[in-house]
DNA sequence: TTGGAATTTTTCCATCTGGTCAAATGCTAC
DNA sequence: GTAGCATTTGACCAGATGGAAAAATTCCAA
């Protein structure tokens, strides 16, 4: 049996220097993040941060790993038994609450796809499709049933992903255009995200 | 008078390191690219790239002043005197179309504001408020005389902006998770966004 | 053709950065 | 208390990178 059992106080100065180097992940990519600012971030030498990851790279794929899962529960709890339009509008809802909740996460995913994903595309054509299409064949179902507008599934996902990560992603963008970095704009958001994604721009006559 | 013209020499050598420099950005971030790769990229040598560019940073500048108007026209061409959903429709297929011809500005300006924005605060604040203040306005009008759903102006184009640059910062997860990279995908987005943004999801009884 | 300006390259440098090493310190079971 | 292990750090290194200098080459007007 492999040692997987750590020291409480091994997890804990781990997870120290995870949270810190989510931080300069996010803010800089991978590239543009240093060891010297991860230490720094966490309060501790850089020789001691290689004690515990033994390069940057591992690092950053630690932060991946562990944060997959939580990024995918909101589309995972997508209940195919559940009531089309009221399951999405909830899933709309989760997935705002997580870029509201945790920009850093998002901001290290965006910066890591952006530029191609080269450290994990092997999870996106993975993990990631296979959720997709799992999830992609309840829509499909609900379509045949007539209880969902007949649109393209991975597609529909895609917009759900784009306009609430948006929040996390592009936050400075959007405070510079509102003008405001007020939390409100997380509310204004979910409600005409619900509209538009539920009823649509045409007025109902 | 300042001599703005230069020799059509210079403005041709400098276009081709602008090409190669997008290049670059796109794919790495500012702090990711090096001057070496942009240099091998327009084919010609380090020192000679910073007799036209005194630094890194002004190319960087340089390409996001001179793309800035293009990237902004499909919503400068939102038309207050047609019809609403008609105009809508048409400026998702325009940003759609420009995600699909200018991928590379497109993750240039994502790596810049998923970042944080440093190098462009002031044109978020600036000229990107000021136009969507003032197409904002126009959406205002037409949700007054109820030929479009009441939305909050800007977070719709926010949407739009979010689900059509999806298609250019997030293409490779979008490719990966339809398993396809076939041109096609931009086909079946745009039919999606318009279902999406025109009707919403609930089905028309 | 030729002189001077524009362009290009070779060489070089200072700094930053990921990572190593050995020594020092702290902690805990006995 | 102390032996032995875990943790932490200061000093250091090699390669990468942004940029400077200056020489070499090309281009063009007269």
């Amino acid at each position: 049996m492999t040692n997987t059992e750590r020291s409480p106080r091994r997890a804990a100065t781990e997870a120290r220097i995870l949270d810190a180097a989510l931080d300069v992940f996010a803010d800089h990519g991978f590239r543009g993040a240093t060891l010297d600012g991860i230490a720094s971030a966490a309060g501790m030498s850089k020789p001691n941060l290689l004690y515990y990851f033994a390069t940057k790279e591992e690092m950053h794929v630690a932060l991946l790993d562990g944060l997959m899962d939580t990024w995918l529960d909101p589309l995972e709890a997508l209940d195919p038994t559940g009531e089309p339009i009221e399951e999405l509008r909830a899933y709309i809802r989760r997935k705002l609450a997580m870029a509201q909740r945790y920009p850093r996460e998002s901001r290290l995913f965006a910066n890591e796809i952006v530029q191609g994903a080269p450290r994990i595309a092997s999870m996106l054509s993975g993990r990631l499709r296979a959720l997709v299409q799992a999830k992609a064949a309840i829509l499909d179902e609900w379509i045949m049933q007539g209880r969902l507008a007949p649109v393209d599934p991975a597609h529909l996902i895609f917009a759900i992903w784009a306009t609430t990560q948006h929040y996390a992603d592009f936050d400075v963008q959007v405070c510079a255009v509102l003008d405001s970095d007020d939390d409100a704009r997380f509310d204004t958001a979910l409600a005409t995200l619900e509209i538009l994604f539920i009823d649509g721009l045409r007025p109902r006559g």
